[in-house]
DNA sequence: AAACGCCTCAACCGCGCCTAA
DNA sequence: CTTAGGCGCGGTTGAGGCGTT
């Protein structure tokens, strides 16, 4: 199904070769963000071709969509950020896509590779799968909460207390939606760029396979509101550098990681043994 | 200073879904 | 109903940066 790039009019091997690939040069970026800015984004094949931009129109909206969108935000995740992330991939699974919605301005992209990156690189040093129950009882006992630490350490409120309560309890409230447009619903303002965010409703819903776990109202009432997106952004997350935030851009040092996680399993499991 | 290995992340690939003809 | 175009998603790759020896 890739063929649509090809022209119909030039054999096949004749097109492939007159196809960039590769790293985006910066007047290949500037042709592309003059054409959304025109275009929309939207008709990616549309254009491809019409920019004059030898790319396929996946490139063109992987390069937008990662890394040329105005909204886009790149560099360090916050803790915030890495307890979000945690939190919904626990109830979701490597639904990259679907965890980006609800950190504004992270791409998929980005996100699956922190995830590959940070955190299956805590699964193999402590040489269990990231799908096991046991990291995942390590992650939702160990990690998160100690995240939560972490956070409250660098902001004087919420308590730990009402922190985890946030967390865990669906029950919060969730910030007033005030007029958004039609079929979403308003999600907390993002604290960096100050803009307004809003969630498919069909998403909120949550109805279909999911569990009763995945609805929204798990995350708005949890993480989200409790945690990363402080409506006003007077709460605690705008008080440090984003990019350079206490505790650096991991959520934990791999010495500390390691022993700390390893004395956890100690305690909890007495059957794993860690060679 | 050079070589090596590891890590990060931008970009590509393959697949599946949706839609229109 | 079938087919092809278009798009989005998750998985994978590889170049370059960085730290270590």
């Amino acid at each position: 199904m890739e063929d649509y790039e090809r022209n119909s009019n030039s054999p096949p091997h004749e097109e492939d070769s007159d196809v960039r690939k590769g790293p985006w040069t910066e007047d290949e970026d500037a042709i592309l963000i003059n054409f959304v800015s025109i275009h929309g984004d939207a008709r990616w094949n549309h254009i491809a071709r019409s920019s004059g931009l030898k790319r396929t129109g996946k490139s063109c909206r992987l390069r937008w969509l990662n890394y040329l969108r105005p909204d886009v935000r790149r560099g360090n995740i916050t803790l915030e950020e890495q307890l979000m992330i945690l939190k919904l991939h626990s109830l979701w699974g490597n639904r990259w896509s679907k965890i980006a919605q609800y950190l504004p301005g992270r791409t998929d992209n980005e996100i699956k590779n922190y995830w590959r990156t940070r955190v299956q690189k805590q699964a193999k040093h402590l040489r269990c799968d990231v799908n096991s129950n046991l990291f995942k009882e390590t992650m939702k006992n160990v990690w998160m909460p100690r995240l939560v630490e972490r956070i409250n350490a660098q902001t004087p409120s919420p308590t730990y207390e009402q922190v985890e309560s946030m967390v865990t309890d669906p029950s919060q409230p969730i910030d007033e939606p005030s007029p958004v447009e039609p079929g979403f619903v308003q999600f907390n303002q993002n604290h960096h760029c100050h803009q307004q965010q809003y969630v498919p409703a069909s998403d909120v819903s949550a109805t279909s396979s999911n569990s009763p776990a995945e609805t929204l109202s798990d995350v708005q009432g949890g993480v989200v509101n409790g945690l990363g997106y402080d409506p006003v952004g007077q709460t605690g997350f705008d008080g440090f550098n984003d990019w350079g935030c206490v505790g650096g851009d991991n959520m934990w040092t791999d010495d500390e990681s390691f022993w700390f996680v390893q004395d956890q399993l100690c305690n909890e499991t007495t059957s794993y043994s860690y060679n």
